[in-house]
DNA sequence: TTTTCTGCAAATGCTTTGCATGGGA
DNA sequence: TCCCATGCAAAGCATTTGCAGAAAA
């Protein structure tokens, strides 16, 4: 896991490479959505960044999460209500952990998930290049008070 | 895995019990999802459903599917593009291999998801009650005569 | 100066909803 | 008969697109 610092860096270079241009709303989304820990909505994002830049509209910010994305620094979480999350935090793949109450995503990391991706790609020949695997459930929190 | 007719007369039943109606669309349609391996688009149900009736309406796919799906008879598998797909073959919980190239699902079957689930209640001390594991790129055949 | 990006607004596409009619129970 | 279900059309909503002006290179 490389630092934030240097993760903005590598991906402010690597528009510059791409061809891209660099904007002040983009290093301005880059930084909230790398920086925020709790899988935000492209709503939240784009009230976040609107802090910064309020005059950005939404339609910038979803371009500017959809090259992302195509850059494969980051991941989108599609909950099971048909909302969506973006996951800009950590871009490897890795397990959520969704809590069907209280909407919390958990990051999971186990090591099993590298066994399933294995027998899968010996089992069905299949190349796998990427995943998305989302467990709901209710977290700690929520299964104690959870009596509706 | 139960047989399909036992499946059917399973459903009927539940519905009934229920309280729900039984008219000849749901029947229709609940038939092709328990039998449709294809894990098909609500469009693609909406069409075969309308050769036996032909003035079906998309609006009764789309509710009695959603019925299905409170019910749990059924998944839904959310593609990276936003498109949705159903599956009712197979009610249980398991994992879709999703080819990025041709939009083929493979339900797979792996031992070794259930570690994973059980690993993911220990350390997270989620109840977990559902999951849904897609695994994305590209199917055998696709490997080939994928020069684009 | 050139070309891309932004931001607005309109358009799109999937899904849901309201409501009058039809049809199970 | 009583109500739920159907099917149409309209509404909703998140996301995408077209385009003129702004701004990066």
């Amino acid at each position: 896991m490389i630092g934030q610092t240097e993760r903005y860096e590598n991906i402010i270079n690597k528009l510059r490479s791409d061809g891209f241009r660099i904007t002040p709303q983009r290093l301005s989304i880059i930084k909230v959505l790398i920086s925020d820990t709790s899988h935000p909505s492209i709503e939240r994002v784009y009230n976040q960044v609107k802090t910064d830049f309020p005059t950005t509209s939404l339609a910038t910010i979803y371009k500017t999460v959809a090259m992302l994305k195509d850059m494969g620094e980051l991941m989108e979480i599609s909950l099971g209500d048909g909302s969506n999350r973006v996951d800009g935090y950590t871009p490897d793949p890795h397990p959520h952990l969704i809590c069907t109450r209280c909407k919390k995503i958990v990051d999971a990391d186990v090591d099993e998930v590298n066994a399933v991706n294995t027998a899968l790609s010996q089992t069905y020949g299949f190349k796998i290049t990427g995943h998305r695997l989302d467990f709901f459930g209710l977290c700690p929190e929520c299964q104690n008070h959870s009596k509706n």
